[in-house]
DNA sequence: GTCTATACCTCGATAGAC
DNA sequence: GTCTATCGAGGTATAGAC
């Protein structure tokens, strides 16, 4: 048995990641923490050891996503860096996966209808999308290029949320190229 | 008393407009039938006189919405046309607003979590939207103008959507601003 | 920390009176 | 068409044993 602060830990971060799982499948209302807890492999009693309530559930499954996902932990730079993000984040698999997608386009409309705290985590995590994308402009410019980088944010996000909501296959993959292709443009390659 | 078949149109037509302020504000799942039809006048044994179940309400609700709202029944035309749904989509009264907002910003993610049936109509709605955006085109570089509408219509419903999660009004105008000035710029005025 | 058991509530949907 | 009454299911959260 290990110390009970590092089994405590494991616990926690298997809830988290059932949580990301769960809720980018289904959304934040339509999984039960009974379903949850049988996901990660214990009871629901369990849950209350872990987090206050559901809705703070919602802020630490975001958080933990965001420090996981991969766009965030993309250490190319310039260039290379935008392509890379653009084209992995407007992807199909992105689409289509429910591992550890990006929060800020599979929770949107759910964050939009809960409680302040959360949307607070979201304003963050956005804030930080953001800056993440800032900081690799060159300095020329840097008003007019913000306003691309927002305008870019709100594309890849509308790209990937409005994907999840067609139905036809063609008609996503359409939509994501045109993104790729319209924010590869504006940031300049 | 009027004819039976009008008043049952109004009734149906006051439970959608119920539908569409009270599913803006709260999302699909935290409106319950009971409060619906309440807010409707009626109660909740009435519902199933209009609607064969909760599913099928959603289907309805964004149709309805659609039909009645501002940006689909814009009469002007060419440069006009899109800077007036740029700018009236891309707003903060928009934005806040619950009245008859656009569904395809509003429940995007709702959507994505439902059946099929419900993921079609959106879809339907998606590809009107793109087409409206279309016809005011002109002839020239048809293929890369269709892909700057999809991408211009990616931004709009994202911008909204991602405002409605924030919580920052000064973050939410400067993400809508960049918004407008870049799909502005993108179709070309 | 995790378990079982349970209190208490709200949901979607149906049945039958008017 | 709209009402009241009610069913069965499933929700969050808490209490107490281990």
């Amino acid at each position: 048995m290990p110390l009970s602060k590092a089994h405590k830990q494991r616990s926690k971060e298997k809830i988290l990641d059932s949580a990301n799982r769960l809720f980018a499948d289904r959304g934040f209302n339509k999984v039960s923490i009974d379903q949850l807890m049988q996901d990660a492999g214990m009871t629901r009693g369990a849950f209350y050891a872990h987090f206050k309530s559901k809705e703070d559930l919602y802020s630490q499954t975001m958080i933990s996503a965001a420090t996981k996902s991969k766009i965030m932990n993309c250490d190319e730079t310039n260039m290379a860096f935008y392509k890379t993000v653009i084209n992995e984040y407007l992807d199909m698999s992105h689409v289509k996966q429910n591992n550890i997608p990006c929060g800020l386009a599979f929770f949107v409309t759910d964050v939009a209808n809960e409680q302040p705290e959360v949307r607070k985590v979201y304003t963050q995590l956005f804030k930080g999308l953001v800056q993440m994308l800032t900081d690799q402009q060159s300095e020329n410019n840097k008003d007019k290029k913000n306003k691309k980088i927002m305008a870019i944010a709100a594309m890849m996000i509308g790209g990937v949320a409005v994907s999840r909501a067609l139905i036809d296959d063609n008609a996503i993959e359409e939509l994501l190229e045109s993104c790729r292709s319209i924010a590869g443009e504006l940031v300049g390659y």
